[in-house]
DNA sequence: ATATTTTTGCATCATTGTTGCATATGAAAC
DNA sequence: GTTTCATATGCAACAATGATGCAAAAATAT
């Protein structure tokens, strides 16, 4: 999958901060934070626009916030292109990473009289295969 | 029920702190955050001293964490002496209150080969009754 | 190549949450 | 009631995340 190709078509600038972000998502399995991904960027741009990258990012959908606990927030790749299902998320406690459970769909659950619905967020816990071994 | 007795029975030493802070969260149907918290206290406490006192009340499962987007932490009543079952919380988009979803229990979800499974986390979002009127 | 809009970097700030250490306090022993 | 001892508290300091304003730089369209 092409990166320009993704920024086109959400008519977003192609700009290397971008790029680079996408292009360290799209090598990671993993949901990666904001210091993770300056880490494997070795620094190359300020905090403060990746931050805003992000934002950028997220308003188009093409990544989306994992939030654990109250550890940094972490970015998961999202509809790149194609749309994807809303989906749970997987934690490792042992090695604290962070993956999308593609194929764990959200169930609706009922809410008190007067309440109204728009999103359910899914954290499941536990150890990943590698934590396993 | 009585707060004195709440932290006799987990063997806590009664401090102030502590009770002020149990008598603020059972007046609250809605779970707090330390500042929603110091707020109410007229900030009678250090900020310091709160954290700590979570803590120590959260290991004790008299109270638990609920941690929504990143947004600061607010914490529930919990197994004040009785043991309460896990469930999921509710966030009300507009006016950011959370809340236990007491009688909505958390459903086993199937896991990939070689994960294993310890905990799970469901936070179901929209508009609380009183913000729907 | 130029103009225009958008992004970026830098400085600065706010807030949450933590830690070390001296002092104060609670509960138990006398 | 006083003393003792463990534990809680307050204070100062710190780290990290995340946001904002503004000038400089870069991307796209002309």
């Amino acid at each position: 999958m092409e990166i320009a190709e993704i920024l086109n078509f959400h008519k977003l600038k192609r700009t290397s901060c971008r790029e680079e972000i996408l292009e360290v998502m799209m090598a990671s399995k993993q949901a990666l934070s904001e210091s993770e991904i300056r880490d494997r960027l070795n620094g190359h741009y300020d905090r403060t626009t990746f931050y805003r990258s992000f934002k950028t990012l997220e308003a188009k959908r093409i990544i989306h916030k994992v939030v654990i606990d109250n550890l940094p927030v972490k970015y998961a790749l999202g509809n790149t292109l194609k749309p994807k299902k809303k989906h749970a998320h997987f934690f490792c406690k042992d090695c604290n990473s962070v993956e999308c459970l593609n194929d764990t769909p959200i169930p609706t659950y009922p809410l008190p009289q007067g309440y109204t619905y728009s999103d359910t967020e899914i954290i499941i816990k536990g150890s990943c295969a590698k934590c396993n071994q």
